[in-house]
Formats: C-alpha cells, sequence, structure tokens
DNA sequence: CCAATGTCAGCATAACTGACATCA
DNA sequence: CTGATGTCAGTTGTGCTGACATTG
C-alpha cells in the first residue's frame, strides 16, 4: 500500500546519527580531548608502524588535504605525532603518542558498548544481519560510468 | 580472531555514501535540476497536504532554520511554493509544485532502482534483513542522559 | 624530467546559534 | 504575555580545488 515509508538511504543516515551522537556524548562525558568525528574516523586507519598521510587519506577515501587537517589537529591535541620517515626523507610517519592510544581504546571501548547496547534492543542476530549486510561486497556503485569509486585525484 | 575490522558507524556511512552518490549521478545524468543531498531528504518527509517548515525541521531532525535554507532553496529552483495555510496566517504551508511532483517521483524511482541492484549483487535477503535491522527501534541513543534525541531547541 | 608527498591557502556547502517580527 | 512560527544574519566545521616546495 505505501511503497516506500523511509528510504534506505535516510535509514542508513539516521543510523550513523545514533551512533556518532552516543559516542561523541560518551566522550565528552569521560572528559576526553574534544576530538572530531573526522578525527575519530582516523584512528581507525592507522596502525602500528606509522603511516603517511597520503596514504591514510587513501584509506579514508578523502583528499591528501583534508586527512592532513584531520591530523594535524590531533597532533596539535598530542594524540598523534609526525616522525621522520628512515626510509625517505619525504615521507612523515604518523603515529599515535601514548595519550592518543589510550583516546584511541577508549572510542574503542565506547563504540563497542553501544553495539551491545544495540544488540540488547533489537536482537543480537538483527545486529549481526546488519554487519553483514554492510560488509558484503556492494561493489561500485552504479553511477552510469566506470570507475568513480571517490575521490582519488 | 579479530575484534573489529571496521567499525559499524564507518560502514554505515559508506553505505549511505554508495546511495548518495549513484542518487546524484543518476539525476545528473538525467538532466534534472541540481538539487544538493538536504533537499532530496526534504522530498522525503513532505506530505500531499503541504507542511510547515517548522514540521519539515522536526521530521528531519534539523533546525528550523536549516530546513528554512534547504526549502526556500527549492523555492527559486521552482520544485516547492509555500501558501498560506486558510487556517493560520503564521503558518505557511510547503507544497511541491507540478514539477517538484515530477523531480520526486524521479528520484524516488532512481532510488529503487539501486536498491534492486544492490539487492542482485548481495542477495535480496541481505537487502530485506538490512532494511528490517535499520527500521526496528533502537530507541534513543544512550547518551547517559534522558532526553537529548537530537536537535530539537 | 616525472611522480609522489607534505603543506599552505582559499572556496563551497551545510549545519549551527542568535535575533527579531508576527500572530494564535 | 507566552509560545510557536518564519525569516534574516553571522559563525563554525568539514571537505574540496589550486598551488608550491621537496624528494626519490
Amino acid at each position: 500500500m505505501h511503497p516506500a515509508d523511509r528510504n534506505l538511504p535516510q535509514l542508513l543516515g539516521d543510523a550513523r546519527r545514533w551512533f556518532d551522537e552516543a559516542l561523541l556524548a560518551a566522550l565528552r562525558e569521560a572528559g576526553a580531548s574534544q576530538v572530531s568525528l573526522t578525527q575519530l574516523g582516523l584512528f581507525s586507519v592507522l596502525d602500528e608502524d606509522g603511516t603517511t598521510v597520503s596514504e591514510l587519506a587513501r584509506r579514508m577515501g578523502v583528499t591528501r588535504q583534508t586527512a592532513h587537517q584531520a591530523v594535524h589537529g590531533l597532533v596539535q591535541l598530542g594524540l598523534l605525532e609526525q616522525a621522520p620517515d628512515p626510509a625517505s626523507a619525504r615521507r612523515r610517519l604518523i603515529r599515535r603518542t601514548p595519550e592518543g592510544r589510550r583516546a584511541h581504546q577508549q572510542a574503542d571501548r565506547v563504540l563497542h558498548r553501544l553495539e551491545q547496547a544495540l544488540a540488547e534492543r533489537i536482537g543480537r542476530d538483527a545486529v549481526a544481519a546488519l554487519r553483514a549486510a554492510l560488509e558484503a561486497p556492494w561493489g561500485p556503485a552504479p553511477t552510469g560510468g566506470p570507475g568513480a569509486a571517490g575521490p582519488r585525484p
């Protein structure tokens, strides 16, 4: 009767906002540094050995400049540090400081608690199905043209 | 073994971007008016009888001012119109123009095609499960405090 | 010379808060 | 008077493009 109550993009956006708001609120309440959502996303693409800004940008799907800006903010907060790459003078490796490591783990814990809270409300199976559907290979968006899978200049 | 490959908010964001990019690209290709994502979201919360800006803002989960701005743009494009409410002089009802109606239906068709394309790739069941999980009552985000379910000043 | 990287600067968009007039 | 609505204005945050120096 009603072909489309709410469309999928809208639902996806609401779901993301549910997580984002709760995450920021929990961190703020815990007295953590004032990190933005972009900066939190940055932590997710870091690795232990240190990574260049350009590589981080590729993993995040944004431009070098955008990643650079996010990194810059976190460096000023004392959560990240830039170290010269011994293998190449033009690369600068981005690493977490001890405090950055703490912040990262704290955010991960909060996220884990949120996911558990969600499982209690809509069911563990539903959360698993949600994750499975999102992790499945969606392929390139059918934009009509080939490629164009994101900002990769 | 690996507790968290990619976290849920990130996956949700990527999924939304998949839809958004494809939707915009399809509309651009079809030569439709240059509407923004916010403006497309506005169409989703309209109804046949006409609605006030304040009510639209509540449905979108944004402030009156933000909704007003989006409406303003669509009015200038000729897709929406403002009509005085016969029941109350201070309210102005937002309605679609005939062209706005066309644009809305076109966007809905594209969205439907995208959802079908997705079903072909990850399976009809996965899409259904995705939608079911997203439509389930997640309840207020556990922000620690009661209320605070969005920007509602 | 060419390509990749890091960085600085400016622009566009979209959300926000603040303020004010109008009207039930 | 109070509260809701519509609107104008300014501010902030985030990502983008453009440009340039450095280095392999």
